[in-house]
DNA sequence: ATGGTTTTGGAAGAAATTTTTCACTCTTCA
DNA sequence: TGAAGAGTGAAAAATTTCTTCCAAAACCAT
């Protein structure tokens, strides 16, 4: 028990921890293992807690006290900062540098880099615009493997406006989808390789019925792009055998947090409401 | 004079010191800045002067006293430390720094870093065996938000194995699944604030009939983890009125990897057979 | 909702750290 | 040689930090 670190004992006994002393947990390892240097006062604060609960998680991870487990700190400090070889540059810093994890955190950054490298902010303010007026309906469609990632666009714009649809996996149903849509109406469409040939149908109607088409694809470009208002590219190279949707799900979220300000009011009464529909819903839930 | 460390300005006053403050001083930067991190007392003894002479020093060196002194140190050190990886001066070089593409670019390689930093590569990999055993159905289930997150990783995961059940959105159809649920199963849960009470039971209900138990929650951790065989804790902070799913999905993303990796012979036949089947759906569809 | 249990932070007390005081030493120079 | 002055550390005083205790708050099971 006593070589192991403050960070390993945090982890090995988080299930034992209560509320306040996991914040304070939380807050240790957000800048471990500098913000637990100064005095007990400091971290306490620092954390949003009280300091007799720092003192008695130090006793609760098996240290005599906050100044036994400040020196622990202090000494694996030394023993990284003395060793040379200790790498600065890897992720995961207990696994090793071909450890997937820490390839794939290099992939995904490398990802992430390069697609807002490439993006134009000003697609982006358009397509939030765009999402952002209430007075269009809002169809997001996606394929077999990017279904979940329409799925989850839909789910937080939802939240922020109404009027979303999320079309069904079942492409036969789709027509009647389309014959809902208005002039000007915003259809989101997610296509990554293998590209669908029935949503690049689809996305055509779209069009045709005059819906203004955002598009979600990877760097090698669906050919729905010819229809699209608006197309975001986002790499999706992992050290794998298919493709991650880690920067899709980025761009989405940005966007949602864009639109969410765009019209911050309206989202705030939203969002209030819904919290209170849910509250009621667990209330009603007890009768049945 | 403010922003010099304390190396610089014990050189530049060098000339100044006095017999025991040089003694003093060298201790010091010999070991630099560890040996100032601990008390008084400490450094005092380890030059072998008296604490006085620490403090007098301090004074020297234009701080207030040696609390002060120390801070210096702590805050250099903290520089000196903090990961080079996730500075980037801007993601999205033709927009400004405000804009939300940037704030959420900082906002994610932020939670990817710390996420990473604490997760537990043992936990990591024996999460991977556990899915990758082939003896065990999976049963994925997520909440209002992460439905599309277990969504997505069961979509995913039916390629690389068999036996993957994806639990639906309507809890009143949730004891079915237990029901089916034999003891080695796993049981992959999704679960972050606000926390589902609905998917607490069901969890505790899954661990009594023996499922094993694999959570994603976020860094306030979700109850369930008290049932939960494994437990990833996603950093899930964003410059929005939400939350993030950046990292949870990259994680996802790695441990799909990861088991595609672990029986790769397996996995190959599927996507090879899978590819057959969706090419021969085409071809159906054609006569429809 | 109610009563019992656990958790939490304020306040006071205990302990430690830091600063100040002061006597002593060591040097310098007439 | 001895008086002046700077430097030093032991010990006391002051301050800060840490811990203990306890009442209030939060939580939980009924």
């Amino acid at each position: 028990m006593h070589d192991l670190t403050v960070a390993e004992r945090i982890r090995a006994k988080f299930e034992e921890l209560t509320r306040a002393e996991r914040q304070l947990a939380n807050a240790m390892l957000e800048n471990y293992p500098m913000s637990g240097l100064g005095s007990i006062t400091d971290l306490a604060d620092n954390a949003g807690v009280s300091s007799p609960t720092v003192a008695r998680m130090a006793r609760k991870l098996d240290f005599g006290g906050f100044p036994e487990m400040q020196r622990s700190l202090r000494s694996e400090l030394e023993a990284k900062i003395s060793n040379p070889i200790a790498k600065h540059d890897r992720w995961a810093e207990h696994a090793p540098d071909t450890h997937i994890l820490n390839r794939f955190a290099d992939a995904v950054t490398e990802n992430l880099r390069q697609t807002l490298q490439q993006i134009d902010a000003d697609t982006f303010d358009a397509a939030t615009d765009l999402l952002s007026d209430g007075d269009r309906v809002i169809h997001a469609l996606g394929g077999r493997i990017t279904r979940s990632l329409a799925d989850y666009f839909i789910t937080h714009m939802q939240v922020v406006r109404p009027d979303c649809v999320l079309l069904p996996a079942n492409a036969n149903t789709w027509p009647h989808y389309v014959l809902n849509m208005r002039e000007g109406d915003v259809f989101v469409v997610f296509d990554v390789r293998r590209y669908e040939h029935d949503m690049l149908r689809i996305s055509q109607m779209a069009r045709e019925k005059g819906a203004k088409i955002i598009l979600f694809t990877d760097q090698w470009v669906s050919p729905i792009s010819s229809f699209a208002e608006h197309s975001f590219h986002c790499r999706i190279e992992a050290p794998s055998g298919w493709d991650s949707s880690v920067v899709t799900v980025f761009i989405v979220e940005a966007l949602i947090a864009a639109v969410e300000t765009e019209n911050w009011d309206s989202t705030r009464e939203r969002m209030k409401t819904l919290e209170d529909l849910f509250d009621e819903m667990k209330l009603f839930r007890k009768f049945t």
